[in-house]
RNA sequence: CGGGAUGUAGCUCAGUUUGGUAGAGUGCUUGGUUUGGGACCAAGAUGCCGCAGGUUCGAGUCCUGUCAUCCCGACCA
């Protein structure tokens, strides 16, 4: 450890002095958003969005890989139609915003700006799928959508985010229910694979499902502090909004029958999700696949002969290997680099110097343990390579490690109580009898919500953990963001 | 939406009790010296004191309203 570590770690908060504040700290201090003066809307800055768009790029060509195509839809909705299915409705209108006049002219119908597109979508597949050869149609669209939170954090819940909206229509239940389960799959290889984040498969309960949906699935992700947080949704719809959408097509035996859909989405919310998952005291921790700078250069002793010219010589030859690599050869000391590139997570640094031009080296620092090396040059892109696969593999090891530290099998309310207590928040492992009053009960006594059904079931017991009636599912309890 | 707190220079904050010419540190600009964990010297620039009303000869300071941010609840991706 360097002696100025305090000096360092004075730029945030602790994050176990305030966990709330340090992640206020790091969206501000590693440039990830402003604020406006909207509340709950905010200016994402270009390293934040960065970020996004490398979250876009990998996930877009995995939806392109299972064969969706992507469209857009407008962003207000009429009020009859967001209307026409009751239980979305009822869902989402609480918090839609409502565009009630074009210029000085009040609208004859208002419209909602859109809190989510499945309406849209269900209109226009009315006036597109006529026949069993339309299907299935395999659609998603990037966009940003508006919810009226009540209270809002950066990334985590903000009025307006930015999200994709995949929304599928098949022919036979079957194929959406496959539909379904593919994308929450996806879902869960991109952040296990490209956000070293591990998740837990789940099935929401009846009464945390989506507006209108038969089943939501969700993947749940454990925080540092052991708060949950749902990190990405896949609905199965039935024939529910085709019903109320009008929506028929021609079978192959020349009958009229209705198609089932999907819909699934991932936000913004991602964003928050690596801050809370891999973050430090020293700031940022981004995972190698979607850092915006995946290597950082600090030339050391800059202005000796040789060291900028090496440094960019080693430069060229990251970026020839394909990784994306920053040179800084500003002016700024090599400790004020090291501290900046920390605190914007970057995973891996490389300095150069005068003493290591000399012994044909560099010194690799990966991000998640602050671990250097020395590195012959000559095995210079392979290394950096090796390290950023390390850091990946390191950070994702170390959240796995937290999210088992911190969850807990319990088979009694009182044993829930005690392990929230004595070990910290965290996911509860217990189980369910199945009935809501159960599940409230279980809330309002621990604070701790059902999270999902998991899919990968355990029996830790025959009796609910509430009621002590026979048990149907094991649970996932945990509080929640 | 309920309870609490905060808005003054890019950032962190003092000044508000007791109304009287707008402050500090840091950052920024320029020049020089430096460079292996947030360097140093010198000179310089930077403010509708969140916004709108009101009281007053005079408001950063007092009053009313409003907006935003943070924390704790209820609701949510």
């Amino acid at each position: 450890m360097a002696k100025n570590d305090k000096k360092m770690v004075d730029a945030i908060t602790s994050m176990d002095v305030d966990f709330a504040q340090w992640y206020t700290d790091i969206c501000k201090k590693a440039e990830l958003i402003a604020y406006t003066s909207v509340k709950g809307c905010m200016v994402i800055r270009p390293y934040g969005y960065a970020i996004w768009e490398n979250i876009q790029r990998i996930l877009d060509g995995m939806f392109k890989e299972t064969g969706h195509e992507n469209v857009n839809m407008p962003m207000f909705i009429p009020e009859s139609l967001l209307q026409k299915e009751k239980d979305h409705v009822e869902g989402f209108a609480p918090e839609v915003a409502w565009v009630t006049h074009g210029g000085h002219d009040r609208l004859e119908e208002k419209l909602c700006v859109r809190p989510t597109s499945e309406t849209l979508f269900c209109e226009h597949y009315a006036n597109i799928v006529h026949s069993y050869r339309d299907l299935p149609k395999l659609y998603n669209q990037w966009v940003s959508v508006v919810r009226w939170e009540k209270t809002t954090r950066p990334f985590l819940r903000s009025r307006e985010f930015l999200w994709q909206e995949g929304h599928t229509i098949h022919a036979t239940a079957e194929e959406a229910i496959e539909e379904t389960e593919r994308m929450l799959n996806v879902y869960t290889k991109f952040c296990e694979d490209s956000l070293a984040m591990p998740v837990v498969q789940g099935k929401k309960t009846e009464s945390d499902k989506f507006a209108g949906a038969v089943s939501t699935y969700a993947i749940e992700a454990l925080m540092h502090d052991g708060k949950a947080l749902q990190a990405g949704t896949s609905h199965y719809f039935g024939d529910g909004f085709a019903k109320a959408f009008d929506i028929e097509y021609t079978d192959k035996e020349n009958k009229r029958v209705r198609p089932h859909q999907t819909s699934w989405g991932v936000t913004t919310r991602l964003i928050g999700a690596i801050i809370m998952t891999h973050g430090d005291d020293n700031g940022l921790v981004l995972p190698p696949a979607v850092a915006p700078i995946q290597a950082v250069i600090v030339p050391v002793a800059m202005h000796k002969e040789g060291v900028l010219e090496k440094a960019n010589e080693l430069k060229e030859r990251l970026k020839n290997a394909g990784i994306r690599v920053k040179l800084d050869d500003t002016d700024n000391s090599p400790g004020w680099k090291f501290a900046e590139y920390e605190m914007k997570g970057v995973p891996v640094r490389i300095e150069i110097g005068p003493k290591d031009i000399e012994a044909n080296q560099c010194v690799i620092v990966t991000r998640h343990n602050r671990e250097k090396t020395f590195v012959s040059l000559d095995e210079f892109e392979a290394m950096v390579a090796q390290k950023l696969q390390d850091v990946h593999d390191g950070m994702f090891a170390k959240a796995l490690a937290n999210r088992e530290n911190k969850t807990y099998q319990c088979t009694t309310i009182e044993e829930i109580n005690k392990a929230l207590e004595e070990k910290g928040d965290g996911f509860i492992e217990a189980m369910w009898c199945g009935e809501e009053a159960c599940e409230d009960e279980v809330k309002a006594q621990t604070g701790a919500g059902s999270r999902c059904i998991p899919l990968n079931q355990k029996n830790l017991s025959d009796k609910c953990v509430c009621c002590g009636k026979p048990a149907q599912h094991m649970v996932l309890w945990g509080k929640a963001y």
